[in-house]
DNA sequence: GTGAAAGCGCTAACAT
DNA sequence: ATGTTAGCGCTTTCAC
């Protein structure tokens, strides 16, 4: 590692507050707290000009953590979530950001490394923090949530799917989302469809099973092969190993995020296994790397963008109530070749 | 969209304050200021039980705005990144996060999406909320950063590899990292070797147009073609087709990023062109999804971890000096089977 | 070992 | 329209 020297790094804080602006502009603090923050009272033209040439020639900036002390409030939301370098969850990272900053909030966000001990450690440090609430994507379900409720902290769970009392939620419609994907399948002519199913932490049940299931029995399939391993590339190419070393093959395989659809694909090419031809495929979570695997992947999109949307808007938004709500967002089949389609 | 209400929110924050755990505890404020920081003062032992059991009971947390006013640190850094949906940055942003809570602090997330405007925003906001310093992965060089220099607040540069005088900075080795990718490519015996360059706002050099030409001269090839496009999948996908349609259609492509790769294999693959048979393929980053593409690419991987954790300890760490440094870190080549090895 | 009190910078009710 | 001032919750110096 090379290391290079020069001189000068620009120096830290301005000692500057409102007081020094108050003096400058030959006014009192209250009316420069009215220039800033525009109330509650009115100021005559003329001095806030004065206040406005002060601040600026000054360099004054308010101070945050004297406003929020003063306020209870930081303007600040926390987000966990369990791997911001998961596309998915970037994504969602992303849209929960830009969604905080257009309400004038700011974003702390946190990896919880699918880490149940982290994770709740990351909410009482966002607490301790004074965020106004945390949106949690939390690795497990009701059962663990219960030790959250004395957090004492506003909370929405985001991508989560199930209700859960005394949260207020917003997730994605899983059973459909994978009725939808596997009954595609079913159209392309498959009867032997396996499931690539992830692993949680928490050992509930995920509705996308239930999906698969359901669009298998409502074809009147058999039910296929299931291969569980963790959400990610390689629980997906584990899991498209097995699949194909099982002695019934299946012909199509239905994966629970488009990570392991990509490890799947790697699997199927490294065995020289065609697909859509030999296997088709079809996943869930419509992320942009689903749009560039060879073939592309045929996906559920979540709409990250509306979720992270509502997750802000409950947690912060005008209309926040105090009842607990639970918002389903419809997934939405994102057709392309993996599953056979031209 | 469903919509489905139970009722019961958990109430918001705790008003149990550090006066109310003193009284209770029967000792003064500061001596519950002295247990929970563990100082500066020592306290008995008896009495520290007691004022531990109040906290507990009386379920009090510090509020951190009040001590951030009072310490004049709010123990969180800002990270501006231009877009943590790219998996490169969404991995730094990771490795930034963790690096930084180790220390402590919490990390203020915003995303630039290329904008130099919102980029300016975005520091100076994390200025007025007292973050203890920002680290910018910023669009562009020099000229505009001056702006910054105003902003009275630390700031080190991350994913900078350029000095930048009056800023520290770490980054990669784009030169030797892009000869290194190119020579390898040489190494298989590719005399016709083109440039998929990335496009940025500023514009600057990059290096790793340097290491590509350095590396044909070195070789004393030609110079293969270029194609300028953004970082991006799309990007790369447009730069594939072009190449494909060009006159001197080359035998292999260096890639200024793994998302550019991404982008060219569809583009190839769309074409029946086969990788590495046809044309062989090099990038740059490292990230995960390099490894999971088709074929897995052979790209220099950033050291991110590494990077992220300089530039914390370059912030806030014990050893930040009051020059400014320039760490550049090494990157490194992973072989796989784009480039043509088995 | 413990306590009293000043003050960090800001907001807003109240006074003028 | 503008000024005065109490106090948000905390840390820490200084006295005991």
């Amino acid at each position: 590692m090379d290391t290079m020297t020069t001189p000068a790094v620009q120096a830290p804080r301005s000692p500057v507050t409102r007081k020094d602006v108050a003096r400058y502009a030959g006014v009192s603090t209250a009316v420069v707290s009215y220039v800033v923050n525009g109330g509650p009272k009115k100021v005559a033209p003329a001095t806030e000009a004065k206040v406005q040439d002060a601040i600026r020639r000054l360099g004054y900036r308010p101070n945050a953590a004297a406003r929020a002390l003063k306020l209870g409030s930081s303007e600040t939301i926390g987000l966990v979530i369990p791997d911001n370098s998961n596309p998915f969850f970037s994504l969602l990272a992303h849209a929960v950001e830009e969604a905080a900053a257009e309400l004038g909030y700011a974003l702390l966000l946190t990896n919880s490394d699918g880490n149940l001990a982290k994770e709740l450690q990351h909410v009482r440090n966002l607490a301790a923090r004074q965020v106004d609430g945390v949106i949690l994507s939390s690795v497990l379900m009701e059962p663990g949530l219960a030790e959250l409720e004395s957090a004492e902290i506003r909370i929405v769970l985001l991508n989560h799917s199930a209700d859960a009392p005394g949260f207020n939620s917003v997730g994605v419609d899983l059973l459909e989302g994978a009725k939808t994907a596997v009954g595609h399948l079913i159209g392309h002519g498959h009867t032997s469809i396996a499931l690539a199913m992830g692993t949680n932490t928490g050992n509930y049940y995920d509705s996308r099973e239930e999906g698969w299931l359901q669009a298998l029995a409502a074809a009147g399939l058999p039910e296929g092969p299931i291969v569980r391993s963790p959400f990610t590339r390689e629980g997906g190419y584990a899991a498209g190993k097995r699949l194909l070393a099982s002695a019934d093959r299946p012909t199509a395989i239905f994966a629970t995020s488009d990570l392991q659809a990509v490890g799947i694909l790697r699997a199927l090419h490294e065995a020289g296994v065609s697909v859509p031809g030999d296997i088709a495929l079809a996943s869930f979570d419509g992320s942009a790397e689903a749009e560039y695997s060879w073939p592309p992947l045929t996906t559920v999109k979540q709409p990250a963008k509306a979720m992270a949307e509502a997750a802000v808007s409950a947690l912060i938004g005008a209309h926040r109530g105090n009842e607990s709500e639970h918002l389903i967002f419809p997934g939405e089949l994102q057709v392309r070749q993996s599953c056979g389609c031209p």
